[in-house]
DNA sequence: CCCGCATATGCGCAAATGCGCATAAAGGGA
DNA sequence: TCCCTTTATGCGCATTTGCGCATATGCGGG
């Protein structure tokens, strides 16, 4: 059962998407397709996956879908997420000034 | 840089394969594809991508090529391969007896 | 009620992926 | 040297995946 998981993350747009949802707080599709330079239709289906897996949980707040960690996750899976998160944490383009 | 990984493991052969080497021993091609009940090229191709993620390496034995797991894999690449196995550890086929 | 913003979804397409088949290559033994 | 076993690889095919475009849907405001 922890392949779904995994096919899940192994995509850039979808990594990358968790990674900004690894803060914590919610983040609405236009700010995530802003952030990820992803035309509309694209986030709002990795976002779809990522709920499909159980990563995520949406919430609608008026005419905006919130995104969020679903804090709810199997902790077996949740260590997964947390060591792939972990191991990309400096990473990409993420240029640290120092 | 853990992207190839992911892409290496969200594969049922590939991640199966990689349970078999869990146990830290070799285990050669022709062994993994009774196990895993795979034609020889299928093994043969899924063995070649998880070396070149870097997360098996080979090693000829006479007419065999005996893989087993990297030891010197990066410590943050290592801790999510172990999360990801311990998260499937009593699943699948495995049907404990009791 | 109509409009505008945010999100989801049907559709077709192009690229990637996994597979089997056949064949090559590597190595040991008679 | 010939043969057998084990593994790798070229090739074509079918499926899957990700994408954009257009359109539908949800929701609030005027």
């Amino acid at each position: 059962m922890i392949l779904p998981v995994l096919l899940a993350i192994a995509e850039p747009t979808r990594l990358q998407a968790l990674r900004l949802l690894a803060d914590g707080s919610e983040h609405c599709v236009c700010e995530l397709m802003c952030k990820l330079d992803a035309t509309q239709s694209r986030m709002s289906r990795h976002m779809q996956t990522l709920k499909q897996a159980g990563l995520v949980v949406d919430r609608r707040d008026a005419q905006w879908v919130r995104y969020r960690l679903n804090s709810d996750m199997a902790p077996d899976v949740r260590t997964v997420i947390d060591a792939v998160l972990a191991a990309g944490a400096g990473e990409a383009d993420e240029r640290k000034v120092a």
